[in-house]
DNA sequence: CAGGTCGGTTAGTGAATTCTAACGGTTAGT
DNA sequence: ACTAACCGTTAGAATTCACTAACCGACCTG
């Protein structure tokens, strides 16, 4: 099964730091040292969660001089909706299935 | 911050286990003992990623006699949505004023 | 009432995760 | 060349998580 891989996307936005990253980057791209100083972490631990993100293929990083910039992956993300959506529209189809036919399968 | 509690929704389906769990509940409602029997974990380790994704707002249980009917809760599927593609939404301007002003802000 | 099936809860164990602290490497400026 | 700033990695401890096993209560049938 692949549901582990995907698991680990959905896993790279369960925590919340890496959650408050994620909210942070999609404000605009920007560099580890910024990240840290809008978070009650220190810089490693933002370093780990972005490597993490990409490494999960949510953000991409570019070097900039001595800094590096990161930013986020609007792809993956849209392929995280697109999942989400199909779950969604899958369970209302459940919810008609299950008023027009109320019947219980064995 | 309530980013621990979206944490806790994200965190809700970054199990692999639960994800499976949902996936399955996409296909319709089902009881806890048909659910486990198509998942390699025993009952009780259904039972409680039934009771946290319940506890997240993801799933909706009804009582049918002596067995236990859950389903997804396909708002919170929503509500989940919506917050993903506003990340989505902003990443794409982000990357437009990244390529029309590629200045680094202070 | 006795027996069987189904489901939730608790205790306890083993593994995974997150964090800080310290180190080394790279780039820019004097 | 030297210093300063920025970033990634590693080691290690503390917390959190997922799972099995065992127990108890609820419902249906004979």
């Amino acid at each position: 099964m692949d549901s582990n891989r995907d698991a680990d996307r959905w896993g790279a936005l369960a925590d919340g730091t890496r959650l408050a990253i994620v909210a942070r980057l999609a404000d605009g791209p920007l560099a580890v040292g910024k990240l840290a100083d809008g978070l009650p972490v220190s810089r490693s631990a933002v370093s780990q969660h972005l490597k993490i993100l990409k490494d999960a293929g949510l953000v991409e990083d570019a070097a900039a001089g001595t800094r590096r910039i990161y930013r986020l992956n609007p792809v993956a993300l849209a392929a995280l909706r697109d999942q989400l959506d199909a779950f969604w529209q899958r369970a209302l189809a459940g919810y008609a299935d299950a008023v027009l036919a109320p019947t219980e399968e064995d």
